[in-house]
DNA sequence: GCATAAATGATGTACGTACCTCAATAAGCC
DNA sequence: GGCTTATTGAGGTACGTACATCATTTATGC
């Protein structure tokens, strides 16, 4: 038995090819009765509608827009690159996608932008921002007019309708503490947590898994109160500085944040103990090269690739009104050593 | 402006609807130089083709076979149970997938299956079974009628057309070297490695990387020659039962082969010291109770679900005759822990 | 330069769905 | 029951490609 088609359906509900269309595509004009009808036939000969034919017929593009912050970090970079490359594979699939950056510690630009979109004929839009209430009201609006939002690796628990696609931090910030614990050995000291702030609901949560977990399983270690480095290089160099040098010896260093460039260089010119810990957020360029070096231990991460692309498989189905695979859209958290540090993609020349 | 249809192909190459059919779909009857001439137009208007409305229009069926080991180990059946989940989710895509089952360790019967494939209309096949010559000339006679053939999961290296979908088992076993050696601390002491059989390449790749990383970094360690199990339960108590009475204490176990219940079991029964760092492959239901229960400290492992998709991509492409997206292709290295194990998914029933 | 074969063009139908128009029917109301 | 309105049906065209048939043009060998 073949696949069944619109028209096994009108047969199967005994209604016109007419009547089907306009129940699938919930057009007006059809008695409750009559729709309830043909949704039990879709259950009963188990029809499933041609999306690649509903496409081509549609003759319609879905249009996705990234909204990601205007700060260059390596993260940020990666992301966009594995957006480039996404749109061109997603060419088939009748989905255009493209960015748009907003000033992410700036509530009221970043709500702006939002609210702008929805000017801009779209489809889906994900948003990478820090959650504030400007940014959640403007979800909301958003959504209030019927566009799909899926909440990108920030996570955005106040707007419901958003989906969040992105690691569960505090499984991250426990993941940091296991190792962190198992690396260190036996030996005992002091932790140092560095975050760009903790006013991010994600460093919290970091925050929160990584000292359940260093409490329960390494008491012998004492964690730091979270340094905030605020993005500032200048500030990064004091605090860590000031830190590094009066308290006794570190036995770990968690670099909770994306850019730790800066922290790094500010390690690197104070000198720390060979064997000391370090642990940092996702992998990219300059922590491939940390982790080779030795310099970093581990480093916890997402796959961007993943990240991305479910993203968008999420939106689409939002948007179609299709149920996602929930199972394919789970981000895992990653954790990456020297060893099994997969190999660098090319940015894959158009 | 729209993307280029094969009417826009036409026009360009100033030939006829006709013609670029017979191109693009590799019918004979054209000249070279024309042939060509299309091939520069779709170049230069970046003409892809639309394959949702092709696979329309064949009203083909893409039909897929994943040749499996009939042994029931847990990671069988998390492959099994993965492609059922995908299987649905891939007739949208004009794609059937099933499942034929041989015994694994007898090379004439695995070359039996194979030969048989051929006989059934079918376009290509994901293969997983020890490497052996027989299994190597039933894979090239597949591939000399035009079957689409990946190995999964276990590399071919001789059956050169057969790309290899799966993780790089050397990384795998620096991974769990590097893991050892940091979560052995300082201690000294033998690692035992068990397995099910060092003739499979896999087993070996594994055990190189293994001895590589320790070497490198922990000559404090000793690794003891592979105990083999044969995947005999009886064996399997004698000689570890054996290994672990005989020598000095020892610091760690590497459980190299996918069915380590039985090995945990004589591990359980015969009692080792707490510390005694235990590392598996897989991430099975079994493996998730044992780093849950603490009694395994790390699990290396390739996304399953990753891994039949990608297989099937690959397939599709090879079948198409589509460049396939390398980068999306890569099976990761994955390190599983207590804190960064992901949720089972449920057999989402369908 | 002619016969023949090879290459190309023209055209139509199909795939499964969307969307439109107009006609036909059924339901609801007084 | 007759009227209006709400539902439903019938049929066509379109999307981009595949595939088949037949007509026409061009190249090839002699």
């Amino acid at each position: 038995m073949d696949k069944p088609t619109t028209k096994d359906l009108a047969k199967a509900a005994g209604v016109s090819l007419a009547t089907v269309d306009r129940v699938l595509n919930t057009r007006a004009g059809v008695r409750q009765a009559t729709v309830e009808r043909v949704h039990r036939a879709i259950k009963e000969i188990n029809f499933v509608r041609d999306m690649s034919a509903a496409n081509l017929a549609r003759k319609k593009e879905y249009k996705v827009v990234f909204l990601l912050p205007d700060h260059d970090d390596e993260f940020i970079d990666l992301i966009q690159n594995e957006i480039a490359k996404t749109a061109r594979f997603l060419a088939h699939e009748r989905t255009v996608v493209s960015i748009i950056r907003a000033p992410a510690n700036d509530p009221h630009r970043v709500a702006e932008q939002i609210d702008n979109l929805s000017l801009n004929e779209i489809d889906g839009v994900a948003i990478m921002a820090p959650e504030t209430p400007q940014v959640r009201d403007a979800i909301l609006r958003l959504e209030a007019q019927g566009l799909a939002v899926v909440a990108f690796v920030s996570h955005q628990p106040n707007a419901e309708g958003a989906n969040y696609v992105g690691i569960n931090n505090e499984a991250a910030g426990r993941t940091v503490g296991q190792l962190m614990a198992r690396f260190t050995g036996l030996r005992q000291g002091t932790v140092l947590v560095v975050t760009e702030t903790m006013q991010s609901r994600d460093s919290q949560e970091r925050r929160l898994g990584f000292d359940a977990i260093l409490e329960k399983y390494a008491s012998r270690l004492t964690v730091s109160p979270s340094m905030e480095t605020y993005g500032d290089p200048l500030r990064s160099e004091k605090i860590i500085k000031m830190a590094l040098q009066s308290q006794p010896p570190f036995v770990g260093i968690y670099l909770m944040n994306h850019d730790i460039r800066k922290t790094m260089q500010v390690i690197d010119e104070l000198g720390i103990a060979q064997q000391t810990v370090i642990i940092g957020h996702e992998l990219t360029s300059y922590t491939r090269a940390r982790l080779v070096d030795g310099s970093i231990d581990a480093v916890i991460t997402q796959d961007v690739g993943h990240l991305v692309r479910s993203s968008i498989r999420v939106l689409r189905a939002k948007i179609t009104q299709m149920p996602p695979v929930a199972s394919q859209e789970r981000i895992r958290v990653e954790i990456i050593l020297r060893e099994n540090m997969p190999e660098e993609t090319h940015s894959e020349n158009l």
